[in-house]
DNA sequence: GCCGTTTTCGGCCCGACTGTTTTCAGTCG
């Protein structure tokens, strides 16, 4: 069991002790053991079984969680939760997807009215039986009609670039409202998260009203959510929600830091600034004394975090994992920018299943400021993708190799390939081959839904082949498509280790793999990170920034990537264990 | 349920907006 199950578990169980009006804290308390449990990098099933006096250890994480854990990784079940699910349905949990609908209301549908699902709630609300409910009016039961029917779509997640495309037209609309003094975008999508929920816009602007005008007026607005002095959501026609928040110039700091989150870090930030007699709200921190407020700072994040003896954390920090510990010790990452990186390892071209030639990917890749270049093309066993046998591939690299000599020292193009990791297990093309290469991905196409053990021998071999340099798409997760294989990353983590092979973290913002969380646990293995956008067109190239913007999730500087270094540099590097 | 350089008990981040209410609970972020 992984740890998102077990994670999951505990979210379960917060969601149905909040149904039943359990104590707020006591749910708050499984949510954050949730939420650490998502983000340890190492397995928690590995550490219930190897040492279950650990877990306590763990930040967020007591004796109660921790026995939880251990009933959760033997038994696979949570007995807490099933006997729960014998007095409440699981469905009720559904009814909390309908924007509008929390935990206190749907608790009263389901004991006044027995609603268990959300096609009965439809069923009340068009037999107008909610509006009898004490608390509950007409209002609400066609507010709950609306909800339903979006629930899904409200729900969703967009990838981190749809977020970018979107907020790039809303600042283009915003451009001509006049009377706007800052225009910043917050929240998840600021800190680069691989998806976004919602978009948060913070502005500094005298005349909220016209502000508030100008975004209803954006073409692509379905509703307007609220809309309040101060604050204002809309929903798109997509069902993507933006959210609006006017404040005044003195508060703009705080409200960007406050807006950006994460909800953790910033409960933590709060708590301390409890210890310190401090207050913050998106208005500012201030000094508590008797009956009074005393504004300290706001204007800038700069401020407000010096107020309490902290840097400002890149906002792809904050999510209350490491990055108080760092600031603690002053061993804060420099993390990783775009322009560090001078290759890109993993790209495709029309000798398998990409759409340009070899020349027009060095052409657009020299455009883009990279210093080197792999073609890595398919192998063999990917037929639907034209994958190259052993002679298609000895003629491409003798290609290259003509082709190197016609470029500056300035550029240069390796001999590459994607290798197969056949399903059987071993690679899909002899060594004698990619003995030949510069560089060498192996990668899992086929068998996807082998078993763990499997899989992660496949994987393990791979590493331990002396020809291979890095694993690409380690995961094979599509996000918001296709679950990551069933694999033991923690014993690929350890042979890319001891083999002193790199791992990939690829661009493509669909893959992204590994995930933030993964190429943190692997850089703590001291395993280089390579970011490649594997390619298949000119364009491709282009996804390199999402790649570098996860790295810097996972808390990576330059160094710890190792495209950031000459091809020389870098070549030298694998194989090369570190002890 | 978790946590502790004030504390092993008593705290736990904070505010805007809405709908249904006559002062506030629920939801959301």
């Amino acid at each position: 069991m992984d740890n998102a199950k077990i994670a999951a578990a505990f979210d379960q169980l917060a969601d149905l002790l909040e149904f039943q009006g359990a104590n707020a804290f006591r749910i708050r308390a499984y949510r954050n053991s949730s939420r650490v449990i998502r983000d340890y990098p190492e397995s928690i099933a590995s550490l219930v079984h190897t040492d279950p006096g650990a877990l306590t250890d763990i930040n967020g994480v007591g004796k109660a969680v921790a026995e939880k854990c251990v009933a959760l990784v033997q038994t696979g079940q949570l007995p807490q939760i099933q006997e729960i699910l014998q007095q409440v349905p699981a469905t009720v949990l559904d009814m909390l997807r309908v924007p509008g609908l929390g935990p206190k209301k749907a608790a009263l549908l389901y004991r006044e009215l027995g609603i268990e699902n959300l096609e009965q709630l439809e069923q009340a609300c068009q037999q107008q039986q909610v509006r009898a409910l004490k608390g509950l009016g007409a209002k609400t039961e066609q507010q709950i009609l609306q909800g339903i029917a979006i629930a899904d779509a409200a729900n969703q997640r967009i990838y981190w670039y749809e977020a970018d495309q979107i907020a790039t037209e809303l600042r283009s609309h915003f451009s001509s409202c006049t009377g706007i003094d800052q225009f910043e975008f917050a929240g998840s999508y600021r800190r680069g998260r691989e998806t976004v929920g919602d978009l948060d816009i913070l502005v500094v602007s005298s005349d909220p009203e016209q502000v508030m005008d100008h975004l209803a007026s954006f073409p692509a607005v379905e509703e307007t959510i609220a809309r309040g002095d101060t604050k204002m959501s809309i929903r798109l026609t997509t069902s993507f929600q933006v959210d609006l928040r006017v404040v005044a110039q003195e508060s703009f700091g705080a409200a960007f830091q406050y807006f950006t989150g994460s909800q953790a870090h910033n409960v933590h930030l709060r708590g301390l600034a409890r210890q310190r007699g401090l207050k913050i709200n998106e208005y500012g921190i201030f000094r508590v004394e008797e009956e009074d407020e005393i504004y300290i700072a706001g204007e800038t994040e700069e401020d407000l975090y010096a107020a309490l003896d902290l840097p400002v954390f890149a906002p792809e920090l904050r999510e209350a994992r490491r990055e108080f510990e760092w600031a603690e010790h002053n061993t804060l990452p420099e993390l990783i920018t775009t322009t560090d990186v001078i290759g890109d390892l993993h790209m495709h071209t029309t000798a398998s299943d990409g759409k340009h030639s070899i020349e027009e990917m060095v052409a657009a890749a020299r455009q883009r400021g990279l210093q080197y270049i792999a073609i890595t093309d398919h192998s063999q066993r990917v037929t639907m993708a034209n994958g190259l046998d052993p002679g298609r591939l000895l003629e491409q690299w003798k290609q290259v190799d003509q082709f190197n000599e016609t470029l500056d020292d300035d550029f240069l193009v390796l001999k590459g390939i994607e290798c197969d990791i056949l399903e059987k297990g071993g690679m899909d093309l002899p060594d004698e081959v990619l003995a030949q290469a510069d560089w060498v991905l192996a990668a899992i196409h086929y068998g996807q839904k082998q078993p763990r053990e499997q899989i992660t021998d496949r994987l393990l071999e791979a590493i331990a082949n002396p020809h291979v340099c890095s694993v690409a798409h380690p995961t094979g997760r599509l996000i918001n498509r296709r679950e990551p294989y069933a694999v033991d990353m923690d014993a690929v983590f350890q042979a890319a280790a001891d083999h002193g092979k790199m791992l990939e973290l690829n661009a493509n913002p669909v893959r992204l793999d590994l995930d933030d969380i993964q190429c943190a646990a692997a850089h703590s293995h001291g395993i280089p990170i390579v970011i490649n956008t594997d390619a298949h067109h000119i364009d491709g190239l282009g996804v390199m920034p999402y790649g570098i913007l996860q790295a810097r999730r996972a808390g990576l500087a330059r160094e710890d990537v190792a495209n950031t270094r000459s091809w020389p540099e870098l070549r030298a590097l694998v194989g090369v264990v570190s002890g």
